[in-house]
DNA sequence: TATCAATATGACAGCGCTATCATACGACCA
DNA sequence: TGGTCGTATGATAGCGCTGTCATATTGATA
C-alpha cells in the first residue's frame, strides 16, 4: 500500500532519521545523501503520514480556521484566501464553521485543538471577538489570528482595513454628489465592523456640517430582507432619503429590490450603495456602487502573519477601494 | 495539558483497552464500568488525539470532500450539507479545492489520503467526472460517494437531482404560459449536468411540436459574464426570443442585466430563468423564476450514503421543484 | 600533532491510541 | 460435575514518524 519512511530509507541507503531530516530540510544533511533521499521519495511517491508526524512531533502541520458568518460570498473568500497561503505552507486546514454566540464555543475549540493538535488557529469575525474563544485559546498557548477583530485589539495579531474610514469615503462620495438626506443600514449587532460603519458614516456627516437625523438610520442583520424591511421604512418616510447607504451589499440588494418594486428608477429617484463588494454587488441592476473590502487578501495575510508567527503581536490593515458603479448619481432636483 | 486515555483509565481505574471500548462502542462492556468510564471521560473533559487512533487503527474518522467549483453558494451548501452529517457521525470532515481539469487531480488526491488515511472521499461536480481520480480511489479501495456525477454512472454510489427532466419542467413551464421562442444558455463545458439541461429543454420543446432553433441556443460557463454575452447575442437576433433559460442562476441575472440594459421590461419584454434556486435568485430584479436544486440535501445524503457504506452500490435521487417568481409572464402579443 | 568545533549520521525510545490474544467469570447443558 | 459458550476485561505489541542522545567524520586552529 502506501509506502513508509522505512522503505525510503532502505532505498536510500540511510537510516529512517535521515530521511526525517530531509523531510523536515532539517540542518547537517550532506547534499549527496540528500539527493538520493530525494530520489528514493519520488520513486516510491511517497508522502509522510500526517497522523503519525503529529503523535512523534511537535508540529501538527495543520490549522483551523473558525468562522461564524452566514455570508457565503464571505466565508468563501475568508476560505479561498487561507487555503491559498496553506498551500505554499504545505500546511493542511481545517475549516471549522461555528456560532459564535454559543455558550460552547470554547468548549468546541478546547475540544478540536485537543483531538487535531493544529499547530495554529484563524478566527474570523464575529468569533473574533468571543472572550471564552480567546481565554481558551491563550491558556492552551496555541498562536492565534484574528480577521476584522472588533474588540481586545491588543491581545492577537490581526489583520483589518479601515471599516470606519471606508464608511466615511463613502457617505463623503454621496454628500459630493449633492445628497443631503442619507439613509443608512446598519449590520448585524453581533459584528464589530456594525458599529465602526455607522461611525464612519456619522463622521462624514459631521465633517460635512449635516446633521445627524436618527430617522435615517435603520437596524439591519446583514442579509437582504432585513434590507428590504430597512428600505421601505425609510422610503415611507415623509421626507424620505435620496441616498441609501447599506453596510453590506446583500443589504443593498434588499434596498434595491424595494426601490424597484416601488416603481423608482435607480439611480435616477435614489441612489444605493453598499459596502464589500461581493459577486453580488456587479451580478445586480444596476450594479452597485460599494466598498471593497479585500476580504480574501485579509484571509491570506492572517494565514501569513501565523506561519511568521514572530512573538510580537502584529496588526496588519489592509487598503479598501471605493468601487463606483451605476447605482448612484446626483440626487433629482426637487 | 490534554488528557490522554491513560489519565481517563487511572481515574475509573479500568485498562486502557476498557476505555478505548467505551469510546468505541464496541461490545461487551457492562453498563457499570460503561459509566465509570464515561463520568472519568467527562471529568477530563477528554478528547482522543485523531493522530493516535489513524496511526493505531483502521479507521480515521475524517472524511474528505473534494471540489472545483467557482459558484461560492454553491459550494457553501455542499459543505454545509456534508458538514451537517459528518457532525452527527463524529467524523473530522477535510474540505478540499482542487482542479477538475489539472493532470495531477488523481496524484493529489492519492497523496491527500496517504498522508491523511481518511475513511472516505466525496466528490462533487465535476470532480465526479475525472477518470483518474475514480481510478486513483478505487486502487486504494477507498469508499467514496459522488454528488450528481455525468459519467460512469454505476461505478460508484451516488446522488443527484434529474437535470433532464428539471429542464423539461422549466421549458414546458415557459410554452405553457406560451412562449415558442425560447433561447437557452448552456452551462460549462466540463460539466455534464449542462449537457442534460440542453436535451432536457430539447425534449420539451419536442413534445410540444416546437423545432429546435439552434440559433437560440448559445454557449456559457456558468458565470455572469457568460450569460451577459449570451443574452446579448440572443436579444440582437432578427427574431430574438420572447424568454430566456439559463442553465443557471449567475447566468440568468447576466441575462437580466442585459434585458435591462436594453431598457427592456422583465417580464413583460422578457422572460428570464435561471437554475439552482441560489441565493442569488431572489436577490435580483425581478427575482428569479428558477428550479430549486435541493444542493445542500444531496451533500447531506451522500455524506449518508458514504457511512452507511453497505457494499452495493445506491443511487439516491433527491426531487427538484420549480420555483415560480416574476421574472415569467406570457410573452407579449406581438 | 593534538584539540576542538562544526558537520553528518544513526540507534532507539516513545507519542496515544487500537488490535490481537489471553484470561476470567458466570450460565447453561448434557 | 465437567465442558462449553457468551460475556467482560486486561497485557502487550506496534502503527509511522520525530526527539534525544551518541557517535563518527571532517577541517581549522593551537
Amino acid at each position: 500500500m502506501a509506502s513508509t519512511i522505512k522503505d525510503v530509507s532502505a532505498i536510500a541507503g540511510v537510516s529512517m532519521k535521515t530521511v526525517s531530516r530531509v523531510l523536515n530540510k532539517e540542518r547537517y544533511v550532506s547534499e549527496k545523501t540528500r539527493l538520493r533521499v530525494e530520489r528514493a521519495v519520488a520513486e516510491l511517491n511517497f508522502r509522510p503520514s500526517v497522523a503519525a508526524r503529529i503523535l512523534a512531533g511537535k508540529r501538527s502541520y495543520q490549522i483551523a480556521l473558525i468562522y461564524d458568518n452566514h455570508s457565503p460570498h464571505y466565508i468563501h473568500q475568508i476560505q479561498t484566501g487561507v487555503w491559498a497561503r496553506c498551500i505554499e505552507e504545505g500546511v493542511r486546514l481545517l475549516a471549522q464553521p461555528s456560532d459564535a454566540a454559543s455558550p460552547f464555543l470554547a468548549r468546541e475549540i478546547g475540544g478540536l485543538i485537543d483531538q487535531t493538535q493544529v499547530d495554529g488557529v484563524i478566527l474570523s469575525s464575529p468569533v473574533t471577538d468571543a472572550p471564552g474563544a480567546l481565554e481558551e485559546l491563550e491558556q492552551r498557548g496555541i498562536p492565534y489570528v484574528r480577521i476584522s477583530p472588533g474588540t481586545d485589539y491588543d491581545r492577537s495579531s490581526s489583520v483589518s482595513m479601515d471599516d470606519v474610514q471606508a464608511a466615511d469615503d463613502m457617505t463623503s462620495h454621496l454628500i459630493a454628489l449633492g445628497h443631503t438626506r442619507i439613509g443608512f443600514v446598519i449590520g448585524h449587532p453581533n459584528h464589530t465592523a456594525s458599529d465602526q460603519r455607522l461611525f464612519g458614516y456619522r463622521r462624514a456627516l459631521d465633517k460635512a456640517g449635516l446633521t445627524f437625523e436618527p430617522k435615517y438610520v435603520r437596524p439591519g442583520a446583514f442579509d437582504f430582507s432585513s434590507g428590504e424591511a430597512a428600505g421601505d421604512v425609510l422610503l415611507d418616510l415623509a421626507q424620505p432619503p435620496t441616498a441609501i447607504f447599506a453596510s453590506n451589499d446583500d443589504m443593498a440588494a434588499g434596498v434595491l429590490t424595494v426601490a424597484h418594486r416601488r416603481g423608482m428608477a435607480v439611480p435616477r429617484d435614489l441612489s444605493v450603495v453598499g459596502f464589500d463588494d461581493t459577486a453580488l454587488a456587479s451580478q445586480l441592476w444596476p450594479p452597485l456602487t460599494t466598498v471593497r473590502q479585500p476580504t480574501r487578501d485579509l484571509a491570506y495575510a492572517a494565514a501569513g502573519l501565523l506561519f511568521d508567527a514572530a512573538d510580537e503581536i502584529v496588526h496588519r490593515r489592509l487598503p479598501h477601494e471605493l468601487v463606483l458603479r451605476a447605482s448612484t448619481s446626483a440626487p433629482k432636483r426637487a
